[in-house]
DNA sequence: CAAAGTTTTCAAAGCGCTTTGGATGACAGC
DNA sequence: GCTGTCATCCAAAGCGCTTTGAAAACTTTG
């Protein structure tokens, strides 16, 4: 059933049945009901092609998602951030479109998307340090949103971002708050933006502590669980070897206590464990009291909100655009305790 | 740049551009080359809107993510199953449209992809076992295959699954080869079909080997960390505790783990553990040795496989519904050995 | 009751593409 | 020179919707 059809059934003029179903004021409310009762007894929707042809307006955002081709992983919070988009999406009537693209392809991903015209707007994902994407997206003139920052582009973009360097610096000052000394960074790729930000507010707590900061306590590598097993059974074999763990995501901090635990200590007790917890809905943190100590931010919410500035930025094109900084908290749970030298 | 400028700038017709473009035989090799250089010149891509509106074709498939409103999980399969998926897509020039719907909505969710008319086939996750969503999509008419099977359902329709139940028969009897007698099945919730299968090739390996079907011994849950961990606290504190576990992820698996090596214990020795393994990117069963014994089918693999059989019906509709079943590996890791009693 | 104003409805153009059904010209055969 | 055949190219219709500008129907007013 087309519009075409529904006005002949109805014994009204496109315009008429156009105008009734989108809320226009020239048309009389007895018609109006008239026709949302055919409309829905019919099971009529207007066809999404030839409305977004006629206005203008695809009605959906797309998501260049980054498979990078080295190590072909999917970054795990994605499916996470997606759901949170998605629900925002949803309530304003707008589609998702997913490209999953290789890191050499994407330049011509992001220009295909354009001038395909089928988005409104693109959200951008793993922001690196200096990322040309925004550039090129800018050149481009698609509304567009940064899940992230990208410390080194000048200019104003839209983005939204967990304060990482705070959340860090906070960290690293309770560690050293509980008498730790040695604390390692078991930290994400720093070509990534929010990696680099961590470290950062990693090694400011230290040198506002009067801590050294020791190379071969800082690691930076794609976030699986046995890269945390991997630095910890590292570390624990130097020969003065950390007391704590300040870890970037919680799937490598799993890692990181089995190795504890494999050495036959304890975590929260010998050794102590702060991750970064991006509250995943199938990784919970503990149930109760959280397994733990983590710095907290829902990455859900995260692609709940970006995807309201977004909108919001699409809506409104002559506003300036929208930015937000995220605080994480900061919750104690079971895996930190005083270094063992104070015990 | 659209369709009509490029050939007002080539001294042609849209029809020859149109045709020059898309490989038709009625335009000389000499136009079609100028043509090909002026596109890639002024970077001309079609209007996807309006080639889709033309040719009734969206070149787009969507997938319907529920989003259970009661636990708010996101699948966390799901990120890898769609990464293989988009490959798939890309190849053949697909995009790809998600649409996260609370359950209560699926029913308009698929009705409004179809009769919105913006995909030309739709891929339908997590199955249970008398599925109406698949005698909805027969109805409403479109295309689709389903990631999985519902098994209370007759007709013909087109999927792709692993075969759970025999993985699940083999997993069990590796076991009992090992002198297990007390199993302990630590499944997904039971009303998803693949999780009922996994139950029956459990329960047929026991009774083949004349071993009891015992429920304090079957858990159905959804399938998080915890309660990986919760099962294994609360089955042993039985007075007959279980030798071995045999789980439905590997994400409920590092929960075990975790409650096996808080008891003192050591996964692989007092205590054995295979688990369904989907070989997430980022969630990897060790890295040269498994950690786990595991039976393992890459879902990443089973998204590029079920979106060509989709895209194929679409190109043929014709054919009869193409299915597949892929077996799943047993690869033996650390987590199994003899039961305690037989060392 | 006619003129003016208001409400309601409509015909038709246009969004950017594909595709049908010619038109045009070049060339060969008679 | 005339017709027939190819090889090229084109004008125009149509996909299903929105939206403009105008007409019809109905109310109000003097």
């Amino acid at each position: 059933m087309n519009l075409k059809e529904l006005a002949a059934y109805l014994n009204l003029s496109q315009t008429t049945v156009s105008r009734a179903l989108n809320g226009f004021p020239e048309v009389s409310e007895a018609t109006r009901k008239r026709v949302a009762a055919a409309a829905e007894q019919h099971n009529y929707r207007p066809n999404t092609r030839a409305k977004a042809l006629a206005t203008g307006r695809a009605m959906a955002i797309g998501h260049v998602i980054p498979l990078s081709s080295q190590h072909e992983m999917v970054n795990p919070i994605f499916g996470d951030f997606i759901a949170g988009a998605g629900e925002s999406y949803a309530a304003a009537g707008y589609d998702m479109v997913l490209s999953l693209v290789e890191d050499s392809k994407q330049e011509k991903a992001y220009r295909e998307m354009a001038s395909k015209r089928n988005v409104d707007g693109i959200v951008l994902h793993a922001p690196r340090m200096s990322d040309p994407r925004i550039g090129l997206l800018r050149e481009i003139g698609l509304p567009f949103a940064v899940h992230g920052r990208a410390s080194d582009v000048v200019g104003d973009y839209c983005w939204l971002d967990v304060n990482n360097k705070s959340a860090f610096e906070r960290a690293t000052r309770f560690l050293i708050d509980l008498g730790h000394r040695r604390i390692c960074l078991v930290n994400g790729l720093e070509s990534m933006d929010f990696a680099w930000r961590r470290r950062a507010g990693y090694a400011y707590a230290l040198q506002a502590a009067g801590l050294p900061l020791d190379p071969a306590l800082m690691f930076a590598e794609e976030m699986t669980e046995s890269y945390g097993y991997r630095t910890v059974v590292a570390t624990q074999a130097m020969e003065d070897p950390p007391t704590a763990y300040l870890v970037s995501s919680i799937i490598p901090a799993m890692g990181v206590r089995r190795a504890i635990e494999d050495s036959g200590r304890q975590m929260g007790r010998e050794i102590s464990v702060i991750t970064h917890d991006d509250d995943l809905s199938y990784l919970r943190n503990g149930d109760e009291v959280p397994q733990f100590t983590a710095t907290v931010s829902s990455v859900q919410e995260a692609g709940r909100q970006l995807a309201n500035l977004l909108l919001d930025q699409i809506r409104n094109p002559g506003k300036p655009l929208p930015t937000r900084l995220l605080e994480a908290q900061l919750t104690v749970g079971r895996s930190t305790g005083p270094a063992p030298s104070l015990r």
